[in-house]
DNA sequence: GATATTGTAGACTCTAATTATCTATAATTA
DNA sequence: TAATTATAGATAATTAGAGTCTACAATATC
C-alpha cells in the first residue's frame, strides 16, 4: 500500500504554483520540465485538479494553469483526494454488506483519522520551509 | 492506494482463531476453507504472522497454528505490519534526502495518526460483536 | 523405522494498476 | 490564419498483487 506518484507530482505542483507567485499562470511545460516527465502525463494529473476546482486551466496562447482557490483553502486532503479518489482503503467482498462490520469499521475509522489530519494541513504552510 | 487482501485475510484469521477457542490449535485447512483461497497462499501469509511472532506454526501431525500472545496485546497495527510491511506510505525519488523536507513530513506524521490508532485498538474488542 | 499429516519454500502464472509516451484534436490569442 | 497551449485516446512497459502447484521438511504415531 502505497501513496501513487501522480499525488506526489500534484502536490508539488501546487506547492510550486504557491510558492512561486501564488496568481501567475503556469504553463504545463514549465511544470512538467521540473519532474522530467512528459507534459501529457502530468497534464492527465492536473485535469484531475482542474475537476476538483483546485486548479483552473485554460488553452490557447498565454493559457495555462492558476490557482482557483485561496491557499487557506487548499489542504494536503484536497489534492490527495483529486489524485487518489474516494476509495476506502480498507475493503472486502467476502460479505457483500461492510455496513455493519466490526472490522471495516475500525479501519474506517483510522483512515478517518488519517483523514482529517491531512484536511487541517494547508500546503502554504509548509511552503515557506521548502 | 488500497490495503492488500492478505491483510485482509491475516485480520480475519486472528479474529476467528480468537473467536473459536483461542487456545485451540488450528490447522491451515480449515482455516484457507473459510476462505476459499489455497492452504499455500494462506500459508505465505501466516508465515508473516509467524515471523511476527503473532502465532506459531507446528508441523506435523496433529500440528498448526495457535496464539502466540494474550488478546490483549494484540492488535489490529501488530497484524497489518505484518502483512503490509513497514515502509512510509508516501515516498519520493525525486530528492534522495526526504528527512527535512516538509511535504515528507506531514504525510508522515498523518500515517502516524492513523497507525496510532490502530495499535490501540486491540482484536478482541470487535470479536464479541462479530 | 515407515507412514501419514501438517506447514514452508520456490517456481511459476495471471491480472490489474501504475507510470508513462506519442499522436491528434480542441480552444484561444494575436 | 498561424502559433500556442491544454486534453483525449491509444498504446506500451513495468511492477505489484493474488494466487496455484510441486517438492520438501518436520513431527507424531504405529
Ligand atoms: S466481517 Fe467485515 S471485513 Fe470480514 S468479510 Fe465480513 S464485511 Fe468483510
Ligand atoms: S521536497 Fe520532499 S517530497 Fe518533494 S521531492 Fe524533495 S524530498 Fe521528495
Amino acid at each position: 500500500m502505497k501513496y501513487t506518484k501522480a499525488t506526489n507530482y500534484a502536490l508539488h505542483t501546487i506547492a510550486y504554483m504557491i510558492k512561486n507567485n501564488k496568481d501567475d499562470k503556469f504553463s504545463l511545460q514549465i511544470l512538467a520540465d521540473n519532474f522530467n516527465i512528459s507534459a501529457t502525463y502530468l497534464s492527465k494529473i492536473l485535469t484531475e485538479l482542474v475537476k476538483a476546482d483546485l486548479i483552473q486551466s485554460t488553452p490557447g496562447v498565454k493559457g495555462g494553469y492558476v490557482l482557483r482557490k485561496r491557499v487557506e483553502e487548499i489542504s494536503f486532503m484536497d489534492v490527495i483526494k483529486a489524485t487518489e479518489g474516494t476509495g476506502a482503503l480498507f475493503s472486502c467482498e467476502l460479505h457483500d454488506d461492510e455496513s455493519g462490520c466490526q472490522i471495516f469499521k475500525v479501519m474506517k475509522e483510522a483512515e478517518n483519522v488519517m483523514k482529517r489530519y491531512l484536511q487541517n494541513k494547508k500546503i502554504y504552510e509548509i511552503v515557506q520551509y521548502m
